[in-house]
DNA sequence: ACAAAAATTTTCCTATCGGAAAAATTCTTG
DNA sequence: CAAGAATTTTTCCGATAGGAAAATTTTTGT
């Protein structure tokens, strides 16, 4: 009930840019009627945010504009504001701290970011202090910029990256970082979350 | 007409995945009514298939669940080999050079990640060549290790970034790096693709 | 084990979707 | 500029979504 005013121009948007992507293609709405199975009407209605379409019809349209069904949603208005940048100046981040890192995430103001950059500080430890495994659906990424890291993967080897070295791994496995050696270590880490949960 | 057969089993599907996410925040029928606006029927017809909700119900209920439209629509399949990672040693890295720019994507043979992490050098130039703005549907995120960097956005002044300095943006829009001082500058670029199209 | 409370499903009915075809608009071509 | 074709919009109506409340099922407390 509260969002019935700005539902239409959400629908809207949406239309337009089902529009667009049949555009895109250079097709009409006959061959996106052949291509999907719905009535031309029921397109055009679409496209122009006449109606709402049904889970369904929605299914259909995307197979029809050969589009995987979540891409119908991803790059729409609320996506992150098109054309937009933000610049994240050398330490005015917003600091998070817990007993082994010091975290900075970059943009934390900006809203839906694909991906969630953070800059980090590992504290030097005469050795690991196990906390428990970190997992978070996802992927991600990690750039030693400064010193030696040890990443623990759960049910795998140890491994020790040095400056420069970098990581790619499924974030929903556990995983935890340490400091190697006697120096505190700088390191970026780029987290994509997988959709939904 | 044609998938008029498998349509129901989609639905289902994704009901089904509807009440996970419910039930994974730990919410009631009742809960994901208020905060969406719904009425209890419809999300408990939606989640069991029954009813195949519209785009403005579906754009309710997503912001009752709290999460993002698209998000919904992922099919958790898709992910990356779960489990997987992989790493990358300095220097070890695929080579790719360009008049202004020399990329090291970092994991190249590795499918399916969902950034694609590079680092690069931008070599010190008297005054920018200018070459074509680069666009390609996505967020894009970079951070500067060493060295300064201009970064041209179509459409806005330019961005002046020193070590440590990162930008985040829009990808389709035009955009092009560029050394700046007489020094040739280290940097570390992010990519997400948008999906479809 | 039973009663009360909570959660979910069903029923009933109105509002809206969605398809077929007619009407209107836009695009070609002489 | 006009006639015809192609494309899009409108109209009309049957099919289905979606809300309110009753009925059922599940959970909780004693």
């Amino acid at each position: 009930m509260t969002d019935t005013l700005d539902a239409p121009n959400a629908r809207a948007d949406f239309g337009r840019r089902l529009r667009q992507l049949r555009q895109d293609r250079g097709w009409t709405l006959t061959d996106v009627s052949q291509r999907s199975g719905l009535a031309i009407s029921t397109i055009s209605k679409a496209e122009r945010g006449v109606i709402s379409l049904t889970y369904d019809r929605l299914s259909q349209l995307a197979r029809g504009l050969d589009v995987d069904l979540a891409a119908l949603f991803h790059a729409e208005g609320h996506s992150f504001e098109p054309g937009s940048f933000a610049v994240a100046r050398k330490g005015e981040f917003k600091r998070q701290e817990t007993p082994n890192y010091v975290y900075e995430m970059l943009f934390p103001d900006m809203w839906n970011k694909a991906m969630t950059p953070m800059m980090g500080s590992l504290k030097a430890r005469e050795f690991v202090q196990f906390e428990d495994f970190v997992r978070h659906p996802g992927q991600e990424f990690l750039v030693v910029l400064d010193g030696s890291v040890t990443v623990f993967v759960e049910g795998r080897e140890p491994v020790l990256l040095n400056a420069g070295d970098s990581i790619y791994f499924d974030s929903s496995v556990g995983h935890l970082y340490a400091s190697d050696g006697d120096r505190d270590a700088r390191i970026l880490v780029v987290c994509v979350p997988s959709p939904g949960v």
